[in-house]
DNA sequence: CGAGGCTTCCCCCAATTGAGGGAGGCTCAC
DNA sequence: GTGAGCCTCCCTCAATTGGGGGAAGCCTCG
């Protein structure tokens, strides 16, 4: 696959404090090299084209979002192993990072064993995650999903409007915009509008960005 | 002030990989010395009383508080300019910090140039600030305060709780809850609790951690 | 000492919200 | 083709919320 035996690696973040730093911590390795670096969503997918990484160190937050490059470089280069590496985000995006293929999980913070242990996994085809969050990503899979037109009611909720505003905005009716509010509460189990849209902060099921 | 011509700096930070990529940034420069790394407030207090930097680069979420870390230091090495280090954490950290002395705001994302702009600029006594960022401040330094009753029901808001229980917590009246949130709203200058909860979400008067 | 801010409570009233149902049409999978 | 899930709308009723006032006691600052 690769052409010696390194592991060879591109680096996806919008912070070069941190891709420098990411660098300057594998760099002792001589069994790792990073190929290559981006600062977002098509800049990584260049540098997949280009350098045929075998990791890719993923930030979730980047310009055009670390979910959609983790999609697009796991259909094009399957072989290609995605850790993200990201400061908390909430469940969501986590979430969403796995189903699009993601290997493994790191937090920001770690140390460069405990990088560098994760690199080394995810190449040897395994799934890295802390125990914290694979719970949380298990409990996510269990809690039903909300439907489309849900996930549109709750972002307004989130916006800051009322039913009625809802209603104009989505061309419906009032009473149609109470009903799915209904079955948000009960998705998220919060009891009104204002824990549901604390709820939908506090687990990345909208940004408030 | 210092032994030599050359700035003293230490960098306070709980993500590894940013302490090392800014050190590395910053270790082309001969004139810059990075003589500690901390990780959170205790031990960037501890980093001051030995090695006396003539300026502190400093992340906003730490263990025990950024803010707090600045307020510490400026108390006791009013020489020690500090210049805040982070991503976008809402107005009100930043306002904070700023009010505890902190002499500039810089986003993380930074080229190394802009780095070593800052803490030049720093160390000659001037302020560095984004535009944006700095007309955020001047917005909310004309924003009138919430007095501390009012962020309580307002943190309790964000908390989810009803008027009713927020009376029983704070073991007054429905009503006095009623004219707070009143004047929440007018202060905000928002229209229901929802949008004050995300307000304060949004410019960081209360945290979700 | 007077103005202004904070805390606490009160009134009334309108609007919004949430709960508990039900129901038709639609698509998609089994 | 039948059931499941989704989208849309309907009803009623109770509770909560928000807007408009007012007002008292308290403290602080000039």
């Amino acid at each position: 696959m690769s052409k010696s035996n390194r592991i060879r690696i591109l680096i996806v973040d919008d912070h070069l404090a941190l891709r420098v730093g990411l660098t300057a911590m594998l760099a002792a390795r001589p069994h790792l090299l990073v190929v290559a670096e981006a600062d977002k969503t098509a800049g990584a997918i260049a540098a997949c084209e280009k350098h045929h990484p075998d990791v890719v160190l993923m930030d979730l937050r980047i310009p055009g979002g670390g979910v959609e490059a983790t999609i697009a470089i796991r259909q094009r280069w399957p072989a290609t192993r995605v850790l993200i590496v990201t400061t908390y985000d909430g469940d969501e995006d986590i979430h969403r990072a796995i189903q699009a293929g993601a290997s493994g999980y790191l937090l920001k913070g770690l140390t460069s064993s405990e990088l560098i242990a994760g690199i080394e996994a995810i190449h040897r085809g395994e799934k890295v995650m802390p125990p914290n969050i694979a719970t949380r990503h298990r409990e996510r899979v269990l809690r039903k999903d909300l439907s489309s037109r849900e996930l549109e009611v709750l972002s307004l909720i989130v916006a800051g409007r009322s039913n009625k505003e809802i209603a104009r905005d989505l061309v419906i009716g009032e009473e149609s915009v109470k009903t799915y509010l209904k079955t948000v509460f009960q998705k998220l189990s919060v009891a009104d509008r204002t824990q549901a849209a604390i709820e939908a902060i506090r687990h990345g099921i909208v940004h408030l960005d």
